[in-house]
RNA sequence: GGGCGGUUAGCUCAGUGGUAGAGCACCGGCUUUACACGCCGGCUGUCACAGGUUCGAAUCCUGUACCGCCCA
């Protein structure tokens, strides 16, 4: 045993974080049977951004639980991923290079990006951009895995993957093929949700509702045949611009205003086009005028319309945000007066949705079509979440994964998954009873997992894509951009008679939520995934229940009939001190390594492990120091149990252990095996928090008060049996409370653990109960009877410490200064405990004689102090 | 508008029917032979509000207010 003389924190991490990687503690042992595997999905964090202080509250959090799992002899599968797939990586890039991807341009196999950024963007091949993407993202996963082995996580970096590695393609691309050949993923010309920036369809998962400024605009529409003295019609829109998309109006079917309209024309103004009014029972007659015009489109409401209508399109909004060209009086574009309609729409051609609108605010004002003047309201608008800019719905060919006919079966898989906390599940509920479509996977972007898939371009050049030619298993990944379909010449590429790749890539989350799948080698380590799959554990913040966790549920269930995993346990939010979410936007981000470096791993860890499951926590430095001084509190306590005559200037071995005899002692250790049962239990469920309060709790009083009553018989004042109880029970004590810090402590457990025991604590077995019970002597000690006794003696030692520290505190005198006697008085069961503990106490309060008697009312009265030297 | 969570000491939070708790902060004391990054002691409350159930409610029920989140 090497005790150091004065045992700190700093460099714990310096010195264990090698050693740990050295000696493989947190390798997964691929030999273990299913049952004897925990095994963790976590989260991929998104590389192209800097991890901040919530991740490193929540990833604490799941390696909390895993350090737990590892010492209670499970094999812990627990790999790290890096999410570099997708748009965050693509803009980080755009922004770190000044560069932006033209895939019309050839590659430039000796690209040099630009040491700064280039102004203007540089314009790039496809494969030049993905280049540049891979290069980022390979340094930014440096920095992440830094900071994550600095914190301590215990992960088997040997199986890190990255969501668009080749690994996490092929599995991709093989689970869409597998989807295709059953029906279940489909491709349709259909109006979908879409970014005029990112150019992309998006996802209903990916949506948020923004609060905007707008305005109700109420507006006539003539009724053909009355030319003069019929009443307009008038409704009221925020989107005047869609008037030239107008196909109908509708109303409610019991809307005794407008049944007599039901079935008749009316005629748009400006545009002159002859629409239907039709009665549907969405139109809310509350809202507005009560009657709706309906635009192809405007929102989804538009879409269900137009769908249940049988109603034709007439779309103006074009991909980029931007109202096309269109012939007025050309078929679809009929008019009753088509040169003034074009006059009008002339205006508008080619501006934006927004400047359109005030355009035609304009026209509608000269033209005595608007009635009043526009009405400013707030509304929700939707956006895509990274979006800068209100969502419009484009028709374009767009893939699905089938998802609405699953609805039921994904339901009872939610309440099959074990949730922590359990009314997380209400998110997901929440959110299967809201889909109101089938997922749209796929995406307009450059870096993401290409569709396997290819189409035949017909004699004429038209790309056939109701055929489309799937890749088989076997070469995947492909990239039809670059790849051949078999039966297929290189040349024959975009030509007539040739073939033409599919353009798209899919959503990152069509990867990602296949990460089980990813890291548990399916298909082609069948071993590797009988002995993890399902998995034991889905860690994630509660925002992503709707994407990552609903997404991967589905998935499993269509490729495996099963859950991915048999918890999920869902992490809070850390919150700045206004109780705002923390985010970089908000520029109250703190950077995590000077958060560690200040307070210590352990410190923060402390901090991160008191958040308890899905609750969101304050961003509080002040508990890190807390955590921190707990960390020194285990070294000093560690090395005053483990040492003896500290006097010396050289701490040596204490002397040897022996029987735990004195009823304080075993108290004490009984108490520690009802601590043991309680934080197992625990820490089963999922309350890490409970169990790092609970342990925390029973080990500053085993510092203040335990230590302090034992302390000098330990040192031998009551002879060598007295002496080595105290010490077999310190050691076991210690032993037992080390190991219950370990999976939040990882850094200074496993440095007081190597003063005096060979191997890792991390992989020693979690204290139980029985192991406890063997270090007090077996027999008649056992009894409840002796059990109680030796516990009262306990309580009435702490007691009488209580009463005579305070009345020392408020005489304010020096512990040094030896007490000459204090009269005890109290009822007969306790009065008779006094001899059991009476040299501990005289010991640790300097006290040189009780005088003790039974009576009632109980009174500790500190008589006298002994006079001090001059 | 619907749903979920929260509201306890100045701050951060425990506390699932039985005398309101911890840490921090604050005040006083103590160089004590593991630790001054320490130790001992003290102060601190309309448990958001209003009803109800109960012998008894921070805790269970109903409603209200406010905060946060999710979904429309």
């Amino acid at each position: 045993m090497r005790l150091p003389e004065k045992p700190v924190l700093e460099g714990l991490e310096a010195t264990w974080l090698p050693r740990w990687e050295a000696s493989g503690v947190y390798r997964f042992d691929r030999t273990r049977p299913r049952a004897e595997v925990f095994a963790i999905d976590t989260p991929p964090p998104t590389v192209s951004g800097s991890l901040h202080v919530g991740h490193v509250f929540s990833y604490t959090h799941t390696d909390v639980i895993a350090r737990f799992h590892r010492m209670r002899g499970k094999a812990v599968f627990y790999p790290m991923g890096w999410d570099d797939n997708g748009l965050p990586t693509e803009r980080r890039v755009q922004n770190y290079y000044g560069v932006r991807c033209d895939p019309s341009l050839p590659y430039q196999p000796n690209f040099v990006p630009p040491e700064k950024p280039a102004k203007p963007p540089l314009s790039v091949s496809r494969p030049n951009f993905i280049e540049l993407c891979e290069r980022l993202t390979g340094e930014d996963e440096k920095v992440f895995e830094h900071l994550w082995k600095y914190l301590g996580l215990s992960v088997d970096w040997s199986m890190t993957y990255a969501t668009i590695a080749r690994r996490a393609q092929r599995v991709s691309q093989l689970a869409f093929i597998n989807l295709l050949r059953r029906g279940l993923a489909y491709q349709v010309e259909a109006p979908t949700l879409w970014d005029v920036d990112f150019k992309t369809a998006v996802a209903q998962a990916e949506l948020e509702d923004r609060e905007m400024p707008g305005a109700y605009h109420r507006i006539k529409f003539a009724r053909p045949g009355k030319v003069d003295g019929a009443p307009a019609i008038e409704i009221e829109t925020t989107r005047p611009e869609l008037i030239p998309a107008c196909v109908a109006l509708v109303a409610h079917p019991d809307d005794e205003r407008y049944r007599a309209l039901f079935g008749h024309e009316v005629v748009t103004p400006l545009f002159g086009a002859r629409v239907p009014v039709k009665a549907h029972p969405l139109a809310d007659p509350e809202k507005g005028s009560g009657i709706a015009m309906i635009c192809t489109f405007g929102d989804i409401t538009d879409v269900t319309w137009w769908r249940e209508l049988n109603l034709p399109v007439r779309a103006v909004i074009q991909a980029d945000g931007t109202l096309r060209d269109v012939a007025w009086g050309a078929p679809g574009w009929e008019s009753v007066d088509a040169e003034r309609a074009q006059r009008h729409y002339g205006e508008l051609a080619h501006l934006s949705a927004a400047k359109a609108r005030v355009k035609i605010v304009d026209q509608l004002r000269e033209s005595g079509d608007l009635v009043g003047e526009p009405r400013p309201i707030t509304h929700a608008v939707k956006f895509y979440e990274k979006g800068d800019r209100p969502l419009e719905i484009i028709t374009s060919r767009q893939w699905f994964f089938k998802t609405i006919e699953f609805r039921e079966a994904l339901l009872e898989r939610g309440r099959e998954l074990q949730w922590h906390p359990p009314y997380m599940q209400a998110r997901y509920e929440n959110w299967a009873n809201g889909l109101n479509g089938d997922w749209c996977v796929s995406r307009q972007r450059f870096f993401g997992v290409p569709f396997p898939v290819w189409y035949p371009i017909d004699g004429d050049g038209r790309v056939q894509h109701d055929r489309p030619i799937a890749a088989g298993d076997e070469p995947l990944p492909i990239d039809p951009s670059t790849d051949v379909p078999d039966g297929y010449r290189p040349e024959q590429r975009g030509v007539p008679g040739g073939f033409a790749g599919d353009p798209d890539v899919m959503d990152t989350w069509a990867t990602s939520s296949l990460s089980p799948q990813i890291v548990c080698g399916w298909p082609d380590d069948p071993d590797l995934m009988a002995r993890t799959f399902p998995m034991d554990l889905r860690p994630q913040a509660h925002d992503i229940i709707r994407t990552w966790l609903f997404d991967s549920v589905l998935r499993a269930h269509l490729e495996h009939d099963s859950l991915p995993w048999k918890n999920a346990a869902i992490s809070g939010w850390v919150l700045d001190p206004d109780r705002k979410k923390m985010s970089k936007s908000k520029g109250n981000v703190v950077t995590p390594m000077a958060l560690l470096e200040e307070h210590g791993s352990d410190g923060v860890r402390y901090w991160a492990a008191s958040g308890r499951p899905g609750t969101d926590t304050a961003f509080d430095t002040n508990q890190m120091r807390v955590g921190r001084r707990l960390a020194i509190k285990v070294l000093n306590a560690s090395k005053f149990v483990l040492s003896s005559s500290p006097g010396l200037a050289a701490p040596k071995p204490k002397a040897e252990a022996g029987a735990i005899t004195a009823p304080v002692d075993r108290a004490m250790i009984r108490n520690l095996a009802a601590l043991v049962a309680e934080v197992t239990e625990a820490f089963d469920g999922y309350d890490y928090a409970r169990v790092l309060q609970r342990t925390e709790t029973f080990f500053w009083r085993f510092c203040d008060d335990y230590l302090e009553l034992v302390k000098g018989r330990r040192y031998g004042d009551q002879g060598a049996d007295a002496a080595g109880s105290a010490n077999a029970a310190l050691t076991a004590a210690l032993s037992v409370m080390l190991r219950l810090f370990a999976p939040f402590l990882p850094f200074v457990t496993e440095e007081v653990w190597s003063w005096w025991r060979e191997g890792s604590i991390h992989t020693a077995a979690w204290p139980t109960v029985g192991e406890l019970d063997a270090v007090v002597p077996l027999g008649a000690d056992h009894s409840v009877a002796t059990s109680q006794a030796d516990e009262r003696a306990y309580q009435w030692a702490t007691d009488v410490m209580f009463e005579v520290r305070k009345q020392r505190s408020e005489a304010k005198q020096p512990l040094k200064v030896p007490i000459t006697k204090v009269t005890v008085q109290a009822e007969a069961a306790s009065a008779s405990l006094m001899p059991i503990v009476d040299a501990d106490l005289r010991a640790a309060l300097r006290v040189q004689a009780f005088d003790t008697r039974v009576g009632e009312p109980r009174e500790i009265v500190v008589v006298g102090y002994e006079a001090a030297a001059p």
